[in-house]
DNA sequence: AACCACAGAGTTACCGGTAAACTTACCGCT
DNA sequence: AGCGGTAAGTTTACCGGTAACTCTGTGGTT
């Protein structure tokens, strides 16, 4: 493969135009100081000519790149599409282009972050695992940086989160509602933040209606579906099964769905079900699922906004910003029946 | 947010190292021409600093930027991720680096594309929607390509692809020698390509057998689970309903899980289903489906194999790399009983 | 008539690296 | 002694843009 032609860069602009480079380069980013008349020609030259702009001599001039990189821990999860999506968003507004990093390679983390250096002029974490790597000063100064449900302590830099505490109890209070007093409940992966939160929040709900905490009906998970058909195996074992199960995401409830399908029982008629995130598929399910749903999108864009004044130099407004999330009642709950 | 100190950089190394600065780039990037001994010091300089390489210099200097870019149409499918991850590996062996693009901005493609210039040595298109945009001269004079899962007829771009055909015949013979006859059939999505390969291996497998095509058992789909739930209702719903189902992919397998589920018919006993993918969740429901595995590390490998030997010059040693496929037998599928 | 403001354009320098050509100094050989 | 070879460094130029400054001519002021 042969490179025939390089591509056409400001000065062949230039010599086509009979103008200096430099004025190519005001004409092209629509500054002041070329005549409309100058203007037209060169920006039909460069159409001819399919000129674009080279990205890293742009950034290596001190210009801005106008791309912000977004690292994801991998990228096999709605919740994570429907937050970039959010990012494209506001990025599509503000006119900027998005990069999009993996850390799926295990090994490279470090040059991963290496790499990172001149090529955008912000980065968004997304659920980023660990932190450390970033919250060192000589990080945070070359490059303004904002994350997205950090699933650790948070440090310091600007964080933005969803309400986990308050529609895990929304969740809860909603089997209350309907009459349910023997919620099962299985759990989130144990490194993870978020899992200790709906845990505590599963166990105030129930406090707060007077009814006692009873352990057996809470079970271990870790997110996988899988360990969601176990778990609700072991709660359907017992000599007193729940009539609800709350899982702490949607995977670990399809899990659910599984267990209890396979005993024949009916969902939502023997049991009720709610999960947490709304991913794409909870509607897509059936029975379509009961669930809380995070806004990701929102999480997005309020992440990007952010970091987009960060970029301009302004200092980030808050240090934590918590967005609210939605109790998304389907099909997978009902008025208790036994 | 004020940045404090710019980031160290070669010079920086050179004065306080006592070389020149071209010594710096030799030491650091391996090459001949250093003195153990002053590679030593300037390596050692290098990192008190927090050294990193400016990705957009090196580029505009005319080095490689050690960095490919992969394009995907989104980030939510697993086949999608695990391409990544075999594009990872061979990455990882060879000491480059993986930046990750996404056509998720709609309205935004072109620029994307653009921005691309001068940032990657090359280009991996992951089940491109369409190629047109990238099909032309002028612009795989510029970039090496290679595509992987074109959904459309594939052009002048090196192309990876999967044994479609063949092993869709495997998975509708497994079913033939479980001893099943009326076998239904939910299609793909009709503007893809692999779509009517699937089909057409559906047909032919019937032919081959001497069972005559039903066309009541095929219905469409569009690679969604709630499709596949609906078509499956609908199979379901037929006087002489089929004793087994195969879907064109494995999402709608599982909304032809729920359908069965739902009239409380038991997969495999009453049912067999196979599915098309092996996504991870394949083996994470339950019952596990038994589906088709198509090698996607396998073809990111590949993919990427490919890519690295044109970005070094050389002609690509095949126009069309074809990976064969694997039946995945697990607990969906059994001999037929009605 | 002298002066200033200002739009349109050009000049210069530089961003942070790398390639290629060039300089040394030291080595072993004939 | 003179020679070529080689390892260790240096110099120079350049990649393709942008920022900041300078230059030039025009028109309006006083």
């Amino acid at each position: 493969m042969p490179m025939t032609s390089a591509p056409a860069n400001m000065n062949d602009i230039a010599r086509l135009a009979g103008v200096s480079k430099m004025t190519v380069s005001k004409a092209l980013n629509n500054q002041p100081g070329v005549s409309r008349e100058t203007s037209l020609k060169i920006h039909q030259i460069a159409k001819n000519l399919n000129y674009t702009p080279h990205h890293a001599a742009r950034k290596l001039a001190g210009g801005k790149t106008n791309i912000i990189g977004i690292v994801v821990p991998s990228m096999n999860s709605s919740f994570m599409s429907d937050v970039v999506h959010g990012i494209g968003v506001v990025l599509e507004q503000a006119g900027l282009d998005l990069l999009l990093f993996t850390d799926h390679v295990k090994h490279h983390q470090d040059r991963m972050f290496f790499a990172r250096r001149g090529l955008v002029d912000g980065l968004l974490l997304i659920v980023p695992r660990s932190l450390e790597r970033y919250n060192q000063t000589h990080i945070r100064d070359s490059l303004p940086l904002v994350v997205i449900e950090p699933i650790t302590k948070n440090i310091d830099i600007p964080v933005v989160s969803s309400e986990n505490y308050l529609s895990s109890r929304k969740a809860i209070e909603h089997l209350l509602e309907l009459g349910h007093t023997r919620i099962g409940m299985i759990g989130g992966e144990v490194r993870v933040k978020s899992s200790h939160i709906r845990l505590q929040a599963y166990k105030d709900a129930l406090k707060v209606a007077g009814i006692a905490i009873n352990e057996d009906l809470i079970r271990s998970g870790d997110f996988t579906q899988l360990r969601g058909f176990a778990a609700t195996n072991e709660l359907l074992d017992l000599e007193q099964p729940p009539t609800a199960i709350f899982a702490a995401n949607d995977l670990a409830a399809f899990g659910a769905y599984d267990a209890i399908k396979h005993r024949g029982l009916r969902i939502p008629d023997d049991i009720s079900v709610i999960g947490f995130d709304d991913i794409f598929q909870a509607s897509q399910v059936f029975p379509p699922l009961t669930t809380v749903r995070q806004p990701a999108s929102e999480m997005g864009m309020a992440g990007t906004r952010l970091l987009l004044s960060m970029i301009q130099g302004l200092e980030p407004a808050t240090n934590h910003l918590e967005l609210p999330t939605e109790l998304i009642v389907r099909s997978s709950t009902a008025v208790v029946r036994s």
